[in-house]
DNA sequence: ACCTGGCACTCCGCAGCTTCGAGTGCCAGG
DNA sequence: CCTGGCACTCGAAGCTGCGGAGTGCCAGGT
């Protein structure tokens, strides 16, 4: 952080700070701009609107605020919002309430596709944002067991099971015919040979196979290594679970159809939900984007409130509330970080089943 | 169909249908209210306005047409539409373009869900309406395989194949633990002894055995019967695939924001959706309906068009369009009845695998 | 040095008015 | 039975004026 920066910022008198802090709550709650008379009405302050108008001005200059058009009131900009975040919010924790419904909902669910789709369910109910939930694809983690079962005479499912629980099947079309009693063998083959490899992995391991001599002759290991590379090879993605989009049909900062419309599209763009997911992926804790501070939110005056979460050993998700720049953000930012503890809780527990 | 109904349809001479007919294709394709003059300029009538104005005043009067205000054209009603749809419509067939982008994409795709979620999104892109479709459940029909796979210490997930080639997958706890040596053994049971039964049958079947003598000596039984009963018992749901809500944001008659909001949430309703199209199941053949005709579609200015799919011996889904009631029949309905014949021709074929 | 009331100014939103154009219905004449 | 003409209706669009909400600035008070 650039010295300039920091300097603006402690700079600010404790005055200025509280008609900011103001200013954001009352326009967090409302929606409107927020003039000098309604502040001094609110009783905070021991000021004439006139004072205020002029701490306002500051303000501005600083470019914390802005004005819609000349006598229209206040409204914060993406650096008043920054600035509230980091320096005025008071999370507001979550009530007995909410903690009761997310421990309950999440003791509930068994496996881990309900978990992350419950969610996201949750995310959106409780905050009326969109609910957005990630898991990246199995491919970055070690598996656990990999099983084949007949489905039809030249189909057979593919049950992957991650070192984190996480159960992907794919049913592939081979050309070879087979039977069960073969499946079977090749399931515990390759399970006891792959587990613990990442699919990467196991994709090289099979590749290498095929140029050793015995598979040459051997018409069994000829079978399973094709029907391995089929099933390492199919594609994979990654679960992204997004939820409640219709709730921003409700906000009023998208009465108009055209934003509506615009608004509602850019939520169907799942890659690039996906791409400012992963990058968000490192950092650890709960993480907040306003508008302008990255490229997703900035097109669209989102922001977004984003935890990771799973265990230190596995690999992680995201979990996600995307809402217009105005939102609660007091408390937005406890409702993600207990979700996503909840979460990282249950699958630890998971992993080490009693 | 009452007789009077009858009489007033065939009683429409000859010019009367072409005027009707005409404004129903002109306001399909331009949205607005049709007027005498448009009508007269269209070259398709050697008429003045005023005499196109009588009869349009006739039309009205049977309910053909409607005036949104005196002093605008007239706009087709539900009426209009149902006998445009009956009597007046020519379809246009495909393009070798549709047709081919349809019928390679069915021959690419592989398991029945690829293929049905391709299906949808077929139909949104290729009608710019929304595309849904619609699979019952798998309880109605005879399942062909029965199989457990270990994913965790104490959770099996059972893969259920139907005899139409649908797979399912679900993912049970139980309190027993088992070796893969006797999911191996109940995997091979359970298919041998229930291929050919419906669920309901399987279900009943486990019931049974749990009565008999042997049932509370053998622990592998008793452990086989558990986990068929869970099997059976997670929740199998219909599938539906509902693609391109958003489409309907270009739709000129949603340009209301109030009216959208309500439109899209409409949408969402997925139970009222498979109702209406549980409805649709019995019938042979292509389905229209329009408006007030029911429910769903009435609510909401709607009009479905749907079509069975499936081959006779095996159950049937439903693959439809639903859009504003204003929408080009006479280029939908071969689309969703090709495609409908397409799907079937695909279940079909997999069926009898060569 | 800072707060404050007052005042001029700007701008939005709204209500009311007019105008214009697009349609229709009806009638009388060919 | 068709047609041109005419009166009438209605909505959409544009103009105007007004009131209200805000601000900025200034001069005076503490």
């Amino acid at each position: 952080m650039p010295a300039k920066h920091d300097f603006h910022e402690l700079d600010l008198d404790p005055r200025a700070r509280e008609v900011l802090r103001e200013i954001v709550m009352q326009h967090i709650e409302s929606g409107d701009a927020i003039s000098s008379r309604t502040l001094a009405k609110c009783g905070r302050f021991d000021l004439s609107p006139a004072s205020l108008r002029n701490v306002m001005a500051d303000l501005e200059d600083l470019g914390y605020l802005a004005q819609p058009h000349t006598s229209a009131g206040r409204v914060p900009t993406d650096r008043g919002y920054r600035f509230f975040i980091n320096h005025l919010m008071k999370s507001r924790s979550l009530s007995a309430r909410e903690r009761e419904v997310i421990d309950d909902q999440v003791s509930h669910a068994h496996e881990i596709d309900e978990v992350l789709h419950l969610a996201s369910n949750l995310l959106w109910k409780l905050s009326d944002q969109v609910g957005v939930v990630f898991m990246p694809t199995l491919l970055q983690f070690a598996i656990r067991s990999m099983d084949f079962v007949l489905v039809a005479e030249n189909k057979i499912m593919c049950i992957l099971v991650g070192v984190n629980g996480v159960v992907v099947n794919k049913i592939v079309e081979t050309r070879f015919r087979f039977t069960r009693d073969e499946l079977e063998k090749i399931s515990r083959f390759s399970t006891a040979e792959f587990s613990g490899c990442t699919l990467d992995l196991v994709r090289r391991r099979l590749v290498r196979m095929t140029e050793q001599e015995r598979a040459q002759h051997d018409e069994m290991l000829q079978k399973t290594i094709s029907l391995g590379i089929e099933a390492v090879n199919a594609p994979i993605d990654h679960d992204l679970y997004v939820e409640g989009a219709e709730s921003i049909l409700n906000k009023p900062e998208f009465a108009d159809a055209a934003l509506l419309r615009k608004t509602f599209l850019a939520l169907q763009e799942k890659e690039r939900l996906v791409e400012i997911l992963e990058s968000c992926l490192q950092a650890e804790g709960l993480q907040i984007l306003v508008g302008s501070e990255s490229d997703f939110t900035g097109d669209h005056n989102f922001s977004i409130v984003a935890r990771r979460y799973g265990s230190q050993s596995t690999p992680n998700g995201m979990v996600a509330i995307i809402g217009p720049m105005r939102m609660e953000y007091a408390r937005m930012a406890p409702l993600v970080d207990y979700l996503g503890r909840a979460l990282s809780r249950k699958i630890e527990e998971q992993e080490q089943p009693r």
